[in-house]
DNA sequence: TGTGGTTACCATTTCCCTTC
DNA sequence: GAAGGGAAATGGTAACCACA
């Protein structure tokens, strides 16, 4: 039995009832997961499966209830975020390792973004209140400097890690990455989590790790995508408020509401002239700006 | 009261690491 | 590569509980 084994088990049972609406019986259950992992049909048995269905709440958040009126289990809530990445995660490791004789044909990107030790420590702070204190070096300066902070949130952004927190120098809420931090140290000196700070509501209109400056409402974004970008796009949103419609000559436009901001300018100048920006008009002179300057580089 | 889910406890099996 | 031992996973059973 591989260390594996548990964990592709839960996985399995997580994928398996999220496929069956209207929920499983026990019997059913049984034979699934013994076709699955490749064990005899009455080898999965009730006493594992009672061990199975706690592990995975407490693992995956993922709770499975049973009902007496049907003699059914289901799936009871959605699962979190984190456990959903959990089992994203472990189906890639699985599926890789049962491709190890083709070493060389499973290409990984090597880049790693560095910080990433700082990782569990911080979520320790947030968890506890407690101030962080790290030396910082930003992209734009060589210099580094000492920072004291209250952690509130962490974010993921293309790779990275960052750390939301109200930097006690000038008591502003700012965005860390990880990979710039060094030399972290975990204070006792508790804080408390100021009631107002959602970090879910704060970037909910935003793409990436830019927030939107005091004030700063969404707006109306209107792009004119290629053809072939406009697939990737769809496949892959830039933004929950994506949507598609129709233009006045027929062609298929992509509308967003979103705050639009440095990382979104990003996003978009790395498309060049695969996309068009058509509104708001002083948006699109902002990255026809960007463009021309990089023209002349 | 019977049925079936849940949980606790202990036994057995299997895996994996270390040592030779 | 084989043997031994510890750890983890799994199996078996009994007791408890809820519900029809």
């Amino acid at each position: 039995m591989s260390a594996l084994h548990p964990i592709l088990r839960h996985i399995s049972l997580i994928q398996f009832l999220q496929s069956k609406r209207l929920g499983a019986s026990l019997k059913q259950i049984g034979e699934y997961i013994a076709a699955r992992m490749c064990i005899d049909g009455d080898k999965y048995l009730d006493r594992t499966f009672q061990r199975d269905k706690k592990a995975i709440l407490d693992n995956y958040k993922v709770d499975i209830a049973y009902n007496p009126a049907d003699k059914l289990y289901r799936i009871v809530n959605t699962p979190a975020e984190v456990g959903r990445q959990a089992m994203e995660a472990f189906e890639l490791l699985n599926a890789v390792l049962q491709t190890e004789d083709f070493a060389g044909r499973v290409l990984f990107d090597h880049r790693r973004a560095q910080g990433m030790a700082h990782f569990q420590p911080l979520l320790n702070a947030i968890k506890k209140c407690v101030l962080v204190k790290f030396r910082y070096q930003k992209f734009d300066e060589e210099a580094y400097s000492q920072r004291l902070a209250e952690p509130y949130a962490m974010k993921e952004f293309k790779g990275r890690w960052y750390l939301m927190a109200l930097d006690m120098a000038d008591l502003q809420t700012k965005t860390f990455g990880l990979d710039r931090m060094s030399m972290l140290e975990i204070t006792k000196k508790k804080f408390d989590y100021p009631e107002s700070y959602n970090p879910q509501q704060l970037f909910e209109n935003c793409f990436g790790i830019t927030s939107p400056y005091h004030g700063q409402q969404p707006e109306e974004l209107v792009l004119a995508f290629s053809q072939q970008q406009h697939r990737y796009v769809t496949s892959y949103p830039l933004h929950k408020s994506q949507r598609d419609i129709k233009g006045p000559n027929g062609e298929i436009l992509t509308v967003l509401n979103i705050c639009l901001n440095y990382d979104l300018e990003m996003e978009l100048l790395s498309y060049g002239d695969q996309v068009k920006v058509l509104s708001p008009e002083h948006f699109a002179k902002r990255i026809k700006q960007r463009l021309k300057r990089a023209a002349e580089q």
